[in-house]
DNA sequence: ACAATAAATGTAAGCGGTTACAGAGAAGAA
DNA sequence: TTCTTCTCTGTAACCGCTTACATTTATTGT
């Protein structure tokens, strides 16, 4: 069924069939109804690719994500997804798992699939190495490519991340303030949003007085019993009463090291997490955490994303050049529950 | 940068050149090495779109599932994509929330990408009225679909799903060995692995001898603090020793509510969730649960489909018709975990 | 009633590939 | 050398749509 059936069917011409279904203006009621009633009928649903190879735009965005099932990038997809589709574009995800040659693999794919634009979710994609990075930059003179918590300096690259540095410092800060006198920092995993919660708790120490050198960092492996342990062995080295996590992933071990270790929380040991997604509220006790505010930067990822693709027309038709800045950064909020003092 | 600019380049002609970027035997070193020279330094990816419209296939597979930042789809999209990319076939997701009309937009705009089959993840897409089932049904005729954790009796429509009723029965019975006496079920959603819970939990009752007047069935909402909330209610009416939760966000809630009331887990209050899910282990104390064998649904509603979609081709190069069944039923396993004296 | 104008419709040329088919060249056989 | 056969390459039609432009039909003013 194509649209040279319903026209057939309709008795009009095919380019009539495409006015119709495209809501042009210029067709009369009367063959309107006509092809409307044959669509019905039959149940046509135009071809996409015919479409976008047509028109030279897909209205598809690629998504690329390492993994779909770690619960922060989940939730990004759902807001990113849901917030295209309510523009009127479609969403093509890849999880790209962590390799570089399958990041780049993906990227290739989408592009094959002729997205109008990448969105990279998640802070695994600025690599160590900026030689590993040129595959996006090379892509980003196409195609424009959102940054969602991740930050590549070049033309076309556009970033919109949580403020993962001041999060970090505003939690160091208040834990501080309730009185932590020993603080420890798990995390684990570099990335780009790594280093910055890093320096978000270097920046809390020196703002509270405390010098580099009792600033306790460990990094961990990812799973909840790994953390605890970590914090067990480290726990035995030298006490501390405050944990901060990188996640509230890590934030889970932290309670599961201090309930194994019949610490009480918060009396005994304090611990902040960072993302708050639904794991702070699934943990008993809930998590204090760095709301990310993901939904905000998801949400500002689509509106800027929109402006560059849909640019305002000058009165003769002509698109407008517009400027979105290249980083945007959202204030993270401390969220207060039952693993702090404060 | 298209196929001809790369035919003019290289000095050859377009059917040359697709024939190199399609891996045809029948071109010879030399042209082979002269379109890959030039494909390698303009970096020319082809078009898709124009490729699926030419051989009529787009190696695509369009998965719908209602909110891709739930824990279980989350993971079910995961093993989808990969697993389907494995196999060289992309994915089009599509978060299509809870809405039926939201359901069939989203079925039409996967049609139109031209999908070479559906998947439906998650139990959502059974509707209860049988009628609003038959947007699928129709599409069956056309393209395969499988549902994972549904089913919907039509031709073309195939069904992989875990054992809900077997495991649900499984968890009951240990449960009541255990020497739970009063048992409570709490659920929070209606579809139809639901269902086929709430059958498992009364088969379970029946095994063990309680009267259906005894069984204990609630429904709440979804969130932890609600599902708490309305164990807190249920337990003023009259106190149980024993829960089950259809899923591992109702076992938190659960938890929630048990250590609120100071009942120690699992000596006054045993809890067994479902899914076994990354919540489950995230839980303090963790959760037994049964665990539904996702990745293992997944990994077999691909390979299903897989053959359906590819199938053997006889000495002519006819495909043979393959069939496979229309459901397929995972044994599901209890895993054994902290809030249980089992 | 008729020209001038506006509105509706149709025609045909792309969009970027695939592929059946024909044609050219090279190699082998007689 | 010439005819066959086989391998490689090119031409052109097609996939299903959009859209600029040409053409037809309807509307309006005088």
């Amino acid at each position: 069924m194509n649209i040279y059936d319903i026209s057939k069917a309709a008795g009009v011409s095919i380019a009539s069939v495409s006015r119709v279904i495209n809501g042009a203006d210029n067709v009369s009621e009367k063959t309107r109804k006509k092809v409307m009633d044959i669509i019905d009928e039959y149940g046509y649903t135009p071809n996409a690719y015919a479409r976008g190879l047509g028109r030279g735009s897909m209205k598809t965005i690629g998504i690329m994500c390492s993994d779909s099932s770690d619960i922060y990038l989940a939730n990004a997809i759902y807001y990113l997804e849901t917030d295209l589709r309510k523009n009127g574009y479609n969403s093509i995800l890849c999880c790209t798992g962590y390799d570089l040659e399958t990041k780049k693999a993906s990227f290739d794919l989408l592009k094959s699939r002729q997205v109008d634009a990448f969105i990279l979710a998640g802070s695994k994609y600025v690599e160590k190495d900026p030689a590993d990075n040129q595959y996006i930059i090379d892509g980003a003179r196409e195609h424009p490519v959102m940054m969602v918590n991740g930050c590549i300096e070049a033309d076309g690259i556009y970033s919109v991340r949580s403020d993962d540095k001041g999060g970090m410092k505003e939690a160091f800060t208040q834990l501080h303030e309730s009185g932590a006198k020993k603080i420890i920092y798990v995390y684990s995993s570099d990335s780009f949003s790594g280093e910055q919660k890093i320096e978000g708790i270097r920046a809390g120490a020196k703002k509270c007085g405390i010098p580099e050198e009792n600033l306790r960092i460990v990094k961990g492996k990812k799973s909840y019993g790994d953390i605890a342990e970590l914090l067990e062995a480290e726990y035995e080295k030298e006490a501390f009463d405050s944990i901060i996590a990188s996640s509230d992933t890590s934030g889970i071990g932290a309670v599961k090291f201090a309930v194994n270790h019949k610490l009480r929380i918060p009396e005994d040991i304090q611990i902040v997490s960072y993302n708050n997604s639904k794991l702070a509220e699934a943990s008993t006790p809930e998590l204090t955490s760095v709301d990310a505010k993901l939904e905000e930067v998801c949400q500002k990822t689509c509106d800027a994303l929109m402006k560059l693709l849909n640019p305002p027309l000058d009165e003769n038709g002509n698109a407008l050049a517009v400027s979105i800045p290249a980083r945007t950064v959202v204030k993270t909020k401390l969220v207060k529950r039952a693993t702090t003092r404060f």
